[in-house]
DNA sequence: AGCTTAGAGTTCACTAGTTGGACATAGTCG
DNA sequence: CGACTATGTCCAACTAGTGAACTCTAAGCT
């Protein structure tokens, strides 16, 4: 950065371009470092040594039963990375380092109507815990990743009018935790972090464009447009929710009438249920009653998938993603849902567009967004290209 | 390209970085070359005496009444693109150089059934008119961008299926030009050369993510992302025509009922003016009897705007776009039709997008389309980010 | 007019950093 | 056990950017 077109500027790309190479493939000998980063041997030996100097990596003398290899990979305890999930009802906190592996994960129920104070407070509290559980340097720690379940100004960092979490509105949360922490925070609303997560560890492997839709008490999409997500120019992109779909449709929290949300979220559908299943049902209460046969929770969840169908095949003609992946409560309902939403997709879209898009489930639950945090703590950090291709498989955290 | 991280690659980095500098101000003095790049005066001192022997830059002894400050501009005949652009009626060919100047435009009525064949030999025809007019000499001749009026197969070049040009289906138009001038062709549909047209030299100056939209026969959107067109993943984004606004609207041409062009494209709308306004109506037609006072008129490119408007509302709450620009033959109505469009967006739109959304009309006409083509053989040529920031204005061209 | 001044561009010695080739090393294969 | 082969390291050569010194020109001042 500091000098633009110094040959200094050169060392430090290749520098990059080596460390992103094991990362991508794990570990890597020197031979095969120089093959794919297209340095030459010579390079490679030296920058291997400064970077084994500066302990970001480790050489570990022998792996295969080869001639002679050394294999390098990152050091495990080059740097860690935190990332924090406050959902609409608990806040997640997930630990990892700079291979891409989660050491430690935790979640913990958190009170809605809990003051933003409050809320810090227990987060603090469980990364504290987890960086002693885990045994970490506290002075490794690159960053942390969090994530807010609201609309966020990222470039000013403070959180939108959201009402769901109320006591919150004008906060600085990265601000406020970098405060506690001691360390750079970087924050995303769940959706985006979300679809980050699918990306890196889930159902968007290997994909660079992605749109990822969470479905929840509201619904909203985070979008991934090569590789990198896309909030556009003012913040606000991936707003699905907010489509509308039936001009004449009910009024939404928003102000307009027939918005996806008012077809699709919790707070909308619920009710339909209460004459008949009570009032105490949640959204995963409909998802599990839905998979063990009952009919008018079979129907409500088919009934949204159309909705949320429709939406996707207008999202699908604007932007042609290549992946749509579900998020949310409502992914546990699997086929339930996902048959009515490519059909609803088939229905709408353009032929074209829709014939290669893919619908999946997403494969990591309520983590998707801590993880995704992660990943954001990991991409804001350094190497900033890491969501190049295939990643390394994710470690089975405990919790 | 050829190696990756070494110094040759730096020098070559280093190059186009003071190309793009010149290019990007029009003309500046070595030292503010090194001021603007950061690189040292030494090093700008070598890389201009390099470009000059290389033909590229041009070195004018004095400019400015100051010490002693040779300026530095792009050598006007240091290289030379073309732009050729099918439309649904006409033919249009620019040529423009390095320095983001058109140096001659033309464009000519053609047929629409004529054979791609003949298509190819007029554009072949007309392109050499117009460099035989100029006098560039043809070797200079650095790239070609085509606009074909139909969804198009970037990787493979192949021209879809499109009822506009009925015999050009599965042809390769790019390949056949190639062929034809002997000089790379880039190809492109007009909806993304239209945007980048405007991009570069119209609405769209100065800003980074842009959603075009074209109405003529069919309704079109291209995407600017991060200042570069946006195609997604199967080469299809940007299909706003196809959204569905009435599940039990009229039936489109593309299979599904009530999508936006059914109530916004020249082919379902100018019917609805038939029996009041005879059978000879064209879309321009429409418009200039709206302009004069016509309430009929009036009335329906109204209604065409709120339509347009709710398209581009779902547009905004999914991408976030901060300009909207209207093309094609419906933005001579101006006021009559952007009204009613802003007036759906609010509408429609979350008001956090909606905010800070400007909706304005394509400053460029019929010759976006060309002009696009021209920045995308520009682009694609070398210096690939092109289209950094502001750029020099546009000299009046003939014709 | 003559002197000073200040910024522009160039030259030169120096340094950072990559590369190809030579060389040592340590495994496998015959 | 020796030939072979791929790995990693070392060294000399080379490329390219930089700071400092230097020259040059025109403006400003006396």
């Amino acid at each position: 950065m500091e000098t633009p077109g110094s040959q200094s500027s050169l060392h430090r790309a290749n520098l990059e371009r080596v460390v992103r190479a094991v990362r991508l493939a794990g570990s890597l000998t020197q031979a095969e470092i120089a093959r794919t980063t297209g340095l030459s041997a010579a390079t490679v030996s030296n920058i291997v040594r400064e970077l084994k100097d500066g302990g970001t990596v480790e050489v570990t003398p022998t792996s295969a039963g080869g001639r002679r290899a050394r294999s390098v990979s990152l050091s495990g305890d080059a740097g860690i990375v935190i990332g924090v999930d406050f959902g609409h009802t608990h806040l997640r906190v997930a630990i990892g380092n700079l291979a891409h592996q989660v050491l430690a994960e935790e979640s913990e129920p958190l009170d809605v109507d809990a003051s933003s104070a409050q809320g810090f407070d227990r987060a603090e509290e469980l990364v504290n815990r987890l960086i002693v559980a885990t045994g970490v340097d506290r002075s490794k720690i690159a960053g942390v990743g969090l994530g807010v379940p609201g609309p966020i100004d990222v470039e000013s960092g403070t959180l939108g009018s959201t009402a769901i979490l109320p006591g919150w509105t004008g906060t600085r949360p990265a601000e406020e935790l970098r405060g506690r922490l001691g360390v750079p925070v970087h924050v995303d609303n769940d959706a985006n972090l979300g679809a980050l997560g699918e990306l890196v560890w889930g159902s968007g492997r290997g994909v660079k464009d992605l749109a990822y839709i969470k479905v929840a008490s509201g619904v909203g999409a985070g979008l991934v447009i090569n590789g990198k997500i896309y909030r556009g120019p003012g913040g606000t992109a991936g707003e699905i929710g907010h489509i509308t779909l039936d001009e004449s449709g009910p009024v939404c929290r928003c102000g307009n009438r027939g918005c996806l949300e008012t077809f699709a979220a919790a707070r909308y559908v619920l009710p339909l249920l209460q004459s008949s299943h009570g009032t105490d049902l949640t959204m995963e209460g409909v998802v599990r009653l839905g998979r063990d046969g009952d009919p008018g929770c079979r129907r409500v969840i088919a009934d949204v998938g159309r909705h949320i169908g429709s939406g996707v095949a207008n999202l699908c003609n604007l932007l042609n993603p290549s992946r749509v992946v579900l998020g949310g409560d409502l992914a546990e309902a699997g086929e339930l849902v996902l048959g009515p939403i490519r059909e609803s997709v088939g229905r709408y879209a353009i032929p074209s567009a829709a014939r290669q898009l893919s619908v999946l489930p997403g494969a990591l639950g309520g983590r998707a967004e801590v993880l995704g945090a992660l990943a954001l703590a990991l991409s804001e950090m350094g190497d900033s290209t890491l969501l190049d291709g295939t990643l390394t498989a994710v470690t089975p955290a405990f919790t």
